[in-house]
DNA sequence: GCAACTTATTATATAGTGAAATTAAACCTC
DNA sequence: GAGGTTTAATTTCACTATATAATAAGTTGC
């Protein structure tokens, strides 16, 4: 059995309260100086830590942040830019000693109850959601609940929800721009899933935007509806070969379904970017030769922590939304200015 | 205010006892079925939650195990082959419905108490270390508490101590001798911090052995002891070159410093892999070119929690000890036979 | 046939669980 | 004895576990 207070109390002759003072350092001018001493001295020689469950009972403070992230097949950070959001967390949190409750969520199943069980459990102190799935169950459980929480990736209306967000739409519009400015005329679109990404959503409409703002035609064929993941990719070159009509350019919703449609193009025979362009975003790095949209994950994670943070501790907020820009980060899979689709040349 | 279990036998006309039995589904027979349904109406009726801490100090469970890494610099999941490990923790944790409570520590700072508190709050039901460092003080808490524990690429002589590694021996074995089949005569090698790292201090004997083995000589001056980081593999290389004898191949105890390595190479006009062949460890798949030891650093995860599940559940442990085999993945960073130092060609 | 006694079922009351807050009390000092 | 300092006792937090009580139905003895 572990060491409680009433141990420590009782070896050195005190209350429960004097030794919970000297713990805490609270009230601590209530307590002598040389009973302080004592317990001090005590608490070293029995080892004595604190139960969390207890104080957590007592006070409703636990010192915990749940985190949040969804996924479609598996759980898995790899594959994610997710890993730079979870370090601008880490990076925040782990400074302030709280610590991190990380959980994971299908998404496409909705577990009932296991959401609001979550949020109303009192394990944690508030809650950080990464792109969460839209009109969720979670969602719900979210707002109904009265834990402070953040929303990574995902705008609301609501003015007193907080949330970050990347401006997705320029992000879009820049990426479009340059490989309009290069001479593409028929940009190939893969979208994550629209159904429940929010992100997918804003930058598919994005892209519907800005074609129509340029005066070019938008092709229903030349857009693919895929899951963020490698395999979405290459389905979405199949796709568009087997139509009249292939793209010169494709711009994929995130960097892995870019890297899979430049596989199923090279497997093809077609060559990235001297046939076919290829952009993609979130610039998760592991490719040095993608033209990709950057996306400031760690410092998205580290503010919505830190908005998050500042809820909890009932600090003021500067603001409940933050948006983030992108960065357009040209390389090497869509180098190339075109002339016209049939005849390409590379620009020296 | 949340609703309590009061709040719910209040509104029943029952006892506090006959709800939690209805909640846990425990001694579910001694509670009548007609009282059953109508407290499973309330239930739901009420939005009734209950609350962890409170179950946690009675029951001694929480359904949280403790996830730990180490930094150096500062904490990042990003660059490394942690992210897999924490996959596979993830694949196996979220599946039996517990929690994951990340902490952090850093390498260098030994924050007395701190370990301490972590292993002894209560919070946790067991503790998953990834790469503790040597002799740390974290170590001792993790012994002398009473947690389950398992450590992830950590070895112990202790038969009692749950563990899981790679076969790092074997690994810098193979990656040598595939050099030495190309005919190298000077391998560098770039190890990790020895001081800390049990993982880099079983990969630099590994290499020191292998040559003696071989019939090679060892070289002082080839060898660069550095802290995992890019920045290391740069300076690896500098300090390399300002001796008399350069090495035809480099090994770095890491992919991440061999990345450096390559980079600082090809500033310094050289090219790899037709000047110098360079090797990393781990197969973080960030870069498709490089030459490297394949960690199945998923499958470690993944069973160090089982292990430590099966601890905390009480179920039979088939094994406390478990070894990884490692893979070579030859790629171009040192795909090519060397004549001799001087005079290098390709290979058809 | 009726009280008394079983036996099984169902519900309640009570005692922890460890820590913190609140209230009460003891102890000084002047 | 007032006033301040220091310590103690008690209650609270929400929940679970254990022991105990109540209820009901059936069985037995006389």
């Amino acid at each position: 059995m572990a060491i409680t207070i009433k141990d420590v109390a009782q070896k050195a002759g005190v209350s429960v309260a004097t030794v919970s003072r000297v713990v805490n350092q609270k009230d601590i001018h209530k307590v002598g100086l040389k009973t302080q001493q004592r317990i001090e001295k005590i608490l070293k020689e029995l080892g004595y830590y604190p139960n969390t469950m207890a104080r957590g009972l007592k006070t409703r403070k636990t010192y915990n942040i749940g985190v949040v992230f969804f996924w479609y097949e598996k759980p898995s950070l790899s594959d994610y830019y997710l890993t730079r959001v979870l370090d601008g967390i880490i990076s925040f949190i782990s400074e302030k000693k709280y610590n991190i409750l990380m959980n994971t969520f299908s998404r496409n199943i909705q577990n009932e109850g296991v959401y609001a069980n979550f949020v109303n459990s009192g394990l944690v102190d508030g809650v950080l959601a990464i792109a969460p799935p839209v009109e969720s169950r979670f969602f719900q459980d979210l707002k109904q609940g009265s834990l402070p929480y953040v929303l990574i990736n995902y705008q609301v209306n609501d003015p007193n929800v907080c949330f970050v967000d990347c401006l997705n739409t320029q992000g879009i519009i820049d990426v479009v721009d340059h490989l309009l400015s290069l001479g593409h005329k028929r940009i190939g679109f893969i979208a994550g899933d629209i159904q429940y990404s929010k992100n997918s959503l804003d930058r598919f409409n994005a892209f519907k935007y800005i074609l129509k703002k340029r005066g070019m035609a938008f092709h229903d064929d030349n857009v693919y509806f895929g899951n963020w993941t490698e395999q979405a990719g290459t389905k979405a070159v199949e796709a568009f070969w087997k139509t009249k009509h292939p793209p010169t350019a494709i711009i994929a919703s995130n960097d892995i379904m870019a890297l899979g449609a430049i596989k199923q193009l090279r497997k093809q025979g077609l060559r990235v970017p001297q046939d076919v362009a290829v952009c993609g975003f979130d610039d998760i790095s592991s490719d040095m030769t993608l033209t990709t949209v950057h996306q400031p994950a760690f410092d998205m994670g580290h503010e919505a922590a830190k908005m998050l943070w500042s809820q909890i501790e009932k600090r003021p907020l500067d603001y409940t939304h933050r948006f983030f820009p992108t960065k357009l980060v040209v390389r090497e899979s869509c180098g190339y200015y075109l002339k016209n689709s049939q005849d390409q040349k590379t620009k020296s």
